[in-house]
RNA sequence: GUGGGUGUAGCUCAGCUGGUAGAGCGCUGCGUUGUGGUCGCAGAUGUCGCGGGUUCGAGUCCCGUCACUCACCCCA
């Protein structure tokens, strides 16, 4: 039994998380965005420079350190692709391009307890754009279209939301309300999701200060969601008048405008969306999974405008990142996603007798030379045992070597005669295919 | 870190107030002597998580421990 929280992914679950990768890779690079990897392992002074000592770092030690050099630069594994990438960035702000768009995707570990959809070892996909100085809010748009898009490649999956609000906003709001401590009212905003509204209400008074007429215009403005712009006339039906809300209205509308069109995904601003006390200053993300909803977020992100700073230069930011185990795992153990089969086989070539091996690798050889993954049986059993075998692994044909070559679908049980230098099978044949089944009963 | 729940065959689990360990699925073989799936018949597999205690006797009761799991916290 693998260790808890240290997911273990068999072979067609595999294919499913690799075909996700493979997606992901493709949409990035499509609009632009530049591969990057940094080591697992940073300094502990980098990993909590925020002053996040919150995260459960994995600290790294040898088994066999020298007791008297304790070479005292204590390691630990990144918890995140943020704060590595924004070291990066400082380390190497002389040698990149700004805005310098990349993207990462890359194990990370927490030291928490696992539980459903949370894990100790667990893949992001991160992309991020940041910049010198000041980085345009068309960026924001950007990161929020791509990794729709991203997601909408996904089209094995439940149907995904990507809930997108401002910082601006809600800060404006609350102030422009008089709110006396707008973190606090942010903090139980949050808490929405489990628990009841007139909960969150009394704690608005009691811990956040609000009086009960303020408390009913935040708990008013959390409710205003719409996968188009028609939120905005909601706000301001509320009478409250700000600055940085305004400001924060126009962005939050931008970003929703700017992902009109796609499909497959919905984009919606919602306004409840606060993301905690992070380092975030305008846009936030958060992603939900249909029938998943307990897993929390599955993508989130947003603007920081400060995350990356050598004291004199500030490099503002603005980046989504996928937990891309979150999403799978849970389907997986709900039998929910698989592949159609657990080999990348395409062809079993029967062999009749263990003289014929040499015949039968030739076939295999030829085959393969076009593309199609192809293995020989292992050893020559009865014709019924090598298509069990096949059956057993979701290889969709056996291939019958003799004068004339014959092959066959198992599943339809149709057999033809074929040429190994022409014969090709379907497309959708050629490789694992990821499938969703929507339940089983 | 805090608080619940659960550990029995490869998997899902049953096993009552203590009396020598079970089912379904899966697996292997045969029927079907070189073309699978259905069906029938036969067969194999357990340190009952681990350690201790109570008892004539413990899967069952008690204590401890470990693992897994759920919730809180936090988050992908």
């Amino acid at each position: 039994m693998p260790i808890s929280g240290f997911p273990e992914v068999l072979p067609a679950q595999r294919f499913a998380e690799l075909a996700v990768l493979d997606r992901l890779r493709t949409t990035f690079e499509l609009h632009g965005f530049a591969p990057l990897e940094t080591p697992a392992v940073e300094s502990l002074d980098q990993l909590t420079r925020k002053g996040e000592i919150e995260k459960e770092v994995y600290v790294l030690r040898r088994l066999h350190a020298d007791a008297g050099d304790d070479g005292n630069v204590e390691l630990g594994l990144h918890f995140d692709l943020t704060v590595p990438f924004a070291r990066f960035v400082l380390e190497n702000a002389g040698r990149l391009e700004f805005p310098f768009r990349r993207y990462q995707i890359q194990k990370v570990w927490r030291g928490e307890r696992p539980q459903q959809g949370r894990y100790r070892e667990f893949t992001q996909a991160d992309i991020d754009v940041i910049a010198r100085d000041t980085l345009p809010f068309h960026h924001d748009v950007e990161v929020a279209r791509v990794m729709a898009e991203a997601l909408s490649t996904l089209d094995f999956l439940p149907p995904l939301r990507l809930q997108v609000n401002n910082r601006k906003l809600i800060q404006g709001f609350y102030t422009g309300l008089g709110a006396p401590d707008v973190a606090a009212v942010m903090r139980e905003i949050d808490k929405l999701d489990k628990v009841p509204a007139e909960v969150v209400h009394r704690a608005l008074i009691g811990t956040a200060g609000l009086t009960s007429e303020q408390a009913d215009q935040c708990l008013a403005l959390a409710q205003v969601s719409s996968a188009d712009t028609s939120f905005v006339p909601a706000v301001e039906a509320l009478g409250v008048k700000h600055e940085l809300l305004a400001e924060g209205l126009a962005e939050l509308a931008a970003v929703i405008e700017g992902c009109a069109g796609i499909t497959g995904v919905t984009v919606e601003a919602d306004l409840r969306i606060a993301r905690g006390l992070d380092y975030y200053t305008g846009t936030v993300f958060e992603t939900r999974m249909q029938g998943y909803e307990s897993l929390g977020s599955v993508c989130s992100g947003g603007r920081y405008d400060s995350l990356a700073s050598d004291g004199k230069v500030t490099y503002p930011g603005v980046g989504i990142s996928l937990g891309v185990t979150r999403l799978l795992m849970p389907l997986f153990q709900r039998g929910e996603l698989s592949t159609s089969r657990s080999v990348p086989s395409a062809v079993l070539v029967a062999l009749p007798n263990e003289d014929d091996r040499a015949a039968c690798d030739a076939i295999a050889q030829q085959l393969r030379a076009r593309g199609i993954a192809t293995e020989v049986a292992a050893t020559p059993q009865k014709f019924g045992k090598q298509i069990r075998y096949a059956e057993r692994r979701g290889i969709p044909f056996v291939w019958f070597p003799g004068d004339t070559h014959e092959v066959k679908d198992i599943r339809s049980g149709d057999q033809a005669v074929a040429d190994p230098a022409v014969w090709t099978p379907p497309t959708e044949d050629l490789h694992p295919q990821v499938v969703f089944t929507e339940d089983i009963p």
